[in-house]
DNA sequence: TCTGGGGTCCTAGGACCC
DNA sequence: TCTGGGGTCCTAGGACCC
């Protein structure tokens, strides 16, 4: 039984900031390593990844600092640096990309760590296995892949491959595999949203996949009650695309480790993150259409609020009055815990791709 | 537990228009 | 006078993901 069809392929790295840090301090081997933050747990921050040596001690991602420092006080706290992340990130997607040559692959890169191949084979599991070599012979990290029909499929299975291994889900097993399990198990699917399901009586993926489409578009909402359905069904045949992402605008955004009392400084902050973001866009190469400001007071209650501008720019005077007249709209006898300004962009000509 | 920073997309209500 | 039906844009918030 060796049809040749399109097969979807989900790569995600090992423990990839933790693998890449490793890499970096080859001491850290086999050592409980937390990235996250500025690296030290008595500050502000949460894990961004946390090697398998931590997760022993119950250390995953997310999770505040100072609550991995309690559960791994020997742990090796590291500061996150994106700069080596993007790098070494690259150095992987080229590895992927270099599969479309010989094997007709299209790679779709999903963030620093993951990314869908589209491909047609006859032996999907065989090509899995090559991946996983030129990955480590070029970049020295592990990798798991999963294998499905769509992406649903694929991503999903990566899962059970962790760590190092191949898993395959497709149309004939996906009910085997994931059947029996709550929804929330399901890529998409949060705490939120399987509580709203719960009051549906909907508590697993299988009675997801069969429910009634109307209670869920009273639920959930016209788009998203049905695409619920749908991914409790894996997904549809929504390609795989290495059409090139343009993101829709860029944020900057900053917990302070004191919270703030005094709305002068709030005012000077605002303009030192509108200055970081419109680099950011400049560095894009399109103006500002529209700012966006973030506020979260003491303890932990946010708020957004935004405004177009009255024409595309790209002026810092212009943006940062901007971004500093949104706080008008806030109460300015409170504290705050975080400020975020974010530029949305114009959009390309022609609209945005797919 | 005491909760980062970077994003995306959807929802829903009101404004406004024909 | 107690009263339409859409369509689109704007905005704030919600939910989720890595």
């Amino acid at each position: 039984m060796s049809d040749r069809r399109s097969w979807v392929l989900h790569v995600d790295l090992d423990q990839f900031v933790a693998a890449v840090e490793v890499l970096r301090d080859p001491s850290l081997a086999g050592l409980p390593v937390v990235v996250g933050g500025r690296g030290d747990p008595t500050q502000r921050g949460v894990v961004s990844t946390a090697s398998y040596e931590a997760r022993l001690f119950g250390v995953g991602s997310g999770m505040p600092l100072r609550i991995a420092a309690r559960k791994a006080p020997d742990a090796v706290f590291l500061p996150v640096d994106a700069p080596l992340y993007t790098q070494a990130s690259e150095g992987v997607m080229g590895v992927l990309r270099s599969f479309g040559p010989t094997d007709g692959a299209v790679v779709e890169v999903l963030g620093w760590d993951e990314a869908f191949i589209g491909v047609m084979t006859d032996d999907p599991v065989e090509l899995a296995g090559r991946i996983q070599s030129a990955v480590l012979t070029h970049t020295r990290l592990h990798c798991s892949i999963g294998i499905g029909d769509t992406k649903v499929m694929a991503k999903t299975a990566t899962g059970f491959g962790k760590p190092q291994g191949v898993f395959t889900i497709t149309g004939e097993t996906w009910l085997e595999v994931m059947g029996a399990r709550p929804a929330d198990a399901l890529w998409g699917v949060g705490r939120k949203t399987s509580a709203k399901l719960a009051e549906l009586g909907i508590l697993t993926v299988a009675q997801l996949a069969t429910a009634e489409v109307e209670p869920l578009v009273a639920r959930l909402g016209p788009t998203m009650g049905p695409w619920y359905r749908r991914i409790a069904r894996g997904g549809d045949g929504s390609p795989v695309t290495a059409t090139p992402w343009v993101a829709r605008g860029h944020g900057r955004e900053t917990t302070f480790q004191e919270n703030l009392r005094d709305w002068a400084v709030v005012a000077a902050e605002v303009r030192v993150l509108a200055a970081r973001v419109l680099n950011d866009i400049v560095a894009e190469g399109r103006p500002a259409a529209r700012v966006g400001l973030k506020i979260r007071y003491a303890p932990f209650e946010s708020h957004t609020t935004s405004r177009a501008l009255p024409e595309p720019t790209y002026d810092l005077g212009v943006v940062a009055g901007s971004a500093v007249a949104l706080l008008d709209r806030f109460d300015h006898t409170r504290s705050v815990r975080l400020l975020g300004v974010r530029l949305e962009m114009s959009p390309p000509e022609g609209g945005y791709p797919r």
